[in-house]
DNA sequence: GTCTATATCGCGATAGAC
DNA sequence: GTCTATCGCGATATAGAC
């Protein structure tokens, strides 16, 4: 692999990534990633082979693997652990906006696509159930029903994700990762009665 | 206007907001929504002047126009009428899935026909807003920011239907109209700190 | 009001020159 | 490794028969 086709290849996933995740995938075309990576129209076939490869590598390049899975092991307190993993998402998400906008919109259309997201995606969820019905168990949550728990955590923790809408109602259009990450983790665990959440 | 215009006209209606909400705007054909309902793929231009107009019909016959905004302007305390407004949404959400998933899809690729599906939206997440602040003055409500509140009533509001990611994580796979409604409203008021929210 | 047939376009992908 | 030219397909939309 020679510098200048990883220079090239890169260029292409870079502009791919970019056009995808403001169009959408069936919104882009590859004439379209070619010319926003100053490339000829065939190498996208030539590297990748094909539009939808293109995809694949975009998440296989940029998708922050074992970031999270690594370090969630080693918190087994639920609190804690709850409280890593939604900083972790929302830091992720609010840093590689573009990536996370791709995954918001192969979900929300339930593409094929969507499927090899969700096997990245699915393992940090299911981590976080765990913890919510663990902490129940030792009276640190506070809820009914664990389905429910889990629906409310991760609306509250991609709510920023999911507010297009809410672009002109919000007075400061760019947020603050820390801020956001702090204000999101206490409005969660205030909402599930955990220790330490002022009344 | 006939009877049998209305009536084929209704149906390529229903099965144009069918299609959209399974595949996507961009992802239907004209000559699949024809064949959904059965009718001739010229009908589409005849009846509407095209796919695009074909959407914006959707838009106006469905959406609950005044349901909300009428509703609301009856309530001026803070706790109830928010109460009001996030009951309502999540019912719309969860009764019309197809109108609201399309919503959510033209929201996050940011279409341009997302801007008109603003205009319906925009107004009551406004009022919303209107009452987070109001509760606040009033110590009903306590919170930082109230941009960050909003985001939060948002995300936990529409939590369910960001949720493509959580469907094999969780064990209801049809979520109850009441309970979802109750369990969301009572999360989210304990959050933000409201009077009548147990600890 | 509904049909067939067709015009026109843009897409993804590739063969083959350089 | 990069280009041009082109193939084959499926899209929307419409003209005109019935």
């Amino acid at each position: 692999m020679t510098q200048t086709e990883t220079d090239m290849k890169m260029r292409i996933l870079y502009a791919a990534k970019k056009l995808f995740s403001r169009q959408g995938f069936q919104g882009t075309s590859v004439r379209q990633i070619c010319e926003e990576a100053g490339a000829n129209v065939a190498l996208v076939s030539y590297y990748f082979g094909g539009k939808e490869k293109v995809f694949h590598a975009i998440f296989e390049h940029f998708f922050p693997g074992r970031h999270l899975s690594e370090q969630e092991d080693h918190i087994a307190h639920p609190v804690q652990g709850l409280s890593l993993i939604i900083r972790e998402i929302i830091r992720f998400s609010l840093t590689d906006r573009e990536l996370s906008t791709i995954i918001q919109q192969e979900m929300v259309l339930n593409t094929p696509r969507a499927e090899v997201v969700n096997s990245f995606t699915s393992p940090v969820w299911s981590k976080a159930r765990m913890l919510l019905e663990q902490g129940r168990k030792e009276g640190l949550f506070h809820y009914e029903s664990l389905d429910q728990a889990l629906l409310f955590v991760m609306g509250a923790t991609l709510a920023h994700k999911q507010i297009g809408c809410g672009r002109t109602l919000l007075s400061l259009h760019d947020l603050l990762v820390d801020e956001t990450v702090e204000h999101t983790l206490h409005f969660i665990l205030k909402a599930l009665g955990a220790p330490g959440s002022p009344a």
